[in-house]
DNA sequence: GATTCAGAATCAATCGTTTTACTGAATACG
DNA sequence: CGTATTCAGTAAAACGATTGATTCTGAATC
């Protein structure tokens, strides 16, 4: 079992370049004093050999690894996180962290992966659409390892989160449907387990119940073919909906193709029908998804700037913060008068 | 600017355990001789002292890091290798590997990844979607780093790689459009430089120049947009083609929302369109796109079982290999009598 | 020509493990 | 009883860098 790995050590660059062993330390890192001359033998001789600092003797030393853990979920079933995954991703990668990346289911307990993320000393954890437990966060914590959460958050735990504004949202849909004159509203759940689907729909039945309207329910897990059948059920019954707001973009569209394809009702003269996120594909024009964008964006800067922030600064306080999103119109539901496809509306109009 | 991590060592443990610094080393790996009485009290003092030991001085002396890169494009435009992504995560995961992710453009130089890859001393790589240049696959692997790719392959290049059979897909194809009476079929490109494209293209067209059938021929970015703006010009022409093979799934969306919404076309009546990779989209009821899959479970598991073999026995000769995809037959193609949707045709029949 | 002094180069300690070689104690055996 | 033979445990040398302390230059100053 050998193993004949690269195996080009400072050393030998600094025999080839007949100066110290420290000397190339100095040449590469760009602290010290190291006249050109010296700096130009040790690059030339690291040239020729391919040398390459080894990162992990530097971090041990040098106590930073430039590496953070980073843990999301549902990516494979929610192009939201997918386009998450990739913003942050681009955005460590500029910034010059190197990314740890796990793959988990959404209800996986994390406290395997966590050990294994603190073994290789990331420096900060940015956690996406997974829910860690508030024991762990704080372990993290208490290590002087920061972390940061997006579209997630857990009560009283000394972490950093940044949620689009689920609750405002949700109130925000519920008043735009009864200004359209709806009068029999439907809430989808995705899993009654996350936080987002729990605010969006709390605020939108908070106006409802404010202006004593009965909202009916159904859950599905967050997939195209539950929110399908969901749907089904949902406007197979004898009262059925005249309005369904869906927990995110991707149930909504398996509600649009339930509705339209599958009992042929007819979008939003029969049936009003809102998402949640505006992922790429709610805005095809088969779909034309009337949803709440969220602002992707700014979570993710957002996010990644507070970790970095607080590595950087570890006495720091964690910030956490509720970002709003908007109204973005199009065709699949009835609005009233004076709002029409292409509008995009603020949440704090 | 004082960092307080974690640092609590084997050294303290050992103390607290009253053993040597050494035999905390033998308790946890679980390598030689070491008593059950000291394994417990050393156990119980790491547990105390919230000990783990610290990967970066591990990998230092062993030479192993248990981690690999992964480079992966395209992942924000199309839903493929976003699952290519998941289950790469996953496998790796299960498998004990730590993956150090960057997500580039599919164009993008790698020349600045690699290095960063081989800085932090990834015991091997793996390319999806993005583009090696053959120097630096060489020089990967000379050092001892093998390379595998998925999707993508080096001529000549001493590298593992798995791909769809691509080629045998085009024809695939053309062969049942042609059975299925179609007159005037065309080609939607991806960009042209990525061998996916150019492979079912290849194929596509050594079918219909062996029937003396002339092509159209379009071009556009691989997405949903593009498609949709090419699918415009290709059937908005006084001679349209009666059929569209697109480069992949993403754009034969697009092109069908082009023919459907856009020019209110039926499909597959007036216009039949074929795409690639069965993407879950396009078993969704607006779609029903007839498309070839790609067998992406089979390209994952070979990719990352070799790439592991070879990190295990670098004198191993890289394996390469083509893998049959099977034609997923829906709505969206008039299709020769006797297959109806619902039929799943493997590419050897 | 002796003295300073700044800048460049080097020395050597250090980071937190693994692992080889060695010591000591306990057991087995003739 | 004396000597092999285990087996557990320890000391100390790596691994490949960074960095504070130290020495070495050589030019500038007096």
């Amino acid at each position: 079992m050998k193993h004949s790995r690269n195996s080009v050590t400072s050393i030998e660059v600094a025999k080839l370049a007949g100066v110290s062993q420290s000397s190339v330390s100095r040449a590469f890192s760009h602290e010290g004093p190291v006249s050109v001359k010296t700096r130009r033998k040790v690059l030339d001789a690291a040239r020729k050999l391919g040398y390459q600092p080894n990162a992990m003797a530097r971090s041990l030393i040098t106590r930073r690894t430039s590496m953070v853990g980073m843990v999301i979920a549902n990516v494979h079933n929610n192009p939201f996180y997918t386009e998450v995954l990739d913003l942050l991703s681009r955005k460590f990668q500029k910034l010059g962290q190197k990314v740890m990346l796990f793959i988990v289911n959404r209800d996986q307990n994390l406290d395997d992966i966590l050990p294994q993320l603190l073994e290789y000393q990331v420096e900060g954890i940015l956690v996406t659409a997974a829910t860690l437990s508030s024991t762990m966060a704080e372990e993290c914590e208490r290590w002087g390892r920061p972390v940061a959460m997006i579209n997630r958050y857990v009560p009283g735990v000394h972490a950093s989160w940044f949620c689009c504004a689920n609750y405002e949202g949700g109130k925000m849909v519920a008043k735009l449907l009864l200004d359209a004159n709806h009068q029999r509203p439907a809430f989808l759940a995705g899993s009654e387990d996350t936080t987002t689907s729990i605010d969006r729909e709390r605020g939108f039945m908070e106006i409802l119940n404010q202006e004593k309207v009965e909202a009916l329910r159904e859950i599905g897990e967050y997939t195209y073919q539950d929110a399908y059948d969901a749907a089904i059920r949902l406007l197979d019954r004898k009262d059925p909906p005249d309005a369904i707001f869906c927990a995110n973009d991707i149930m909504a569209l398996g509600v649009m193709d339930a509705a339209k394809n599958g009992l042929g009702l007819k979008i939003p003269e029969e049936v009003s029908i809102i998402g949640f996120d505006d992922i790429p594909m709610s805005s095809w024009s088969s779909y034309s998804l009337t949803t709440v964008r969220q602002p992707i964006q700014r979570m993710v800067d957002a996010s990644v700037e507070e970790l970095l922030n607080r590595i950087e600064n570890p006495e720091r306080e964690p910030l956490q913060e509720v970002i709003p999103g908007e109204l973005v119109v199009r065709g699949s539901a009835r609005m009233p008068g004076g709002l029409s496809s292409g509008w995009v509306i603020s949440q704090d109009r």
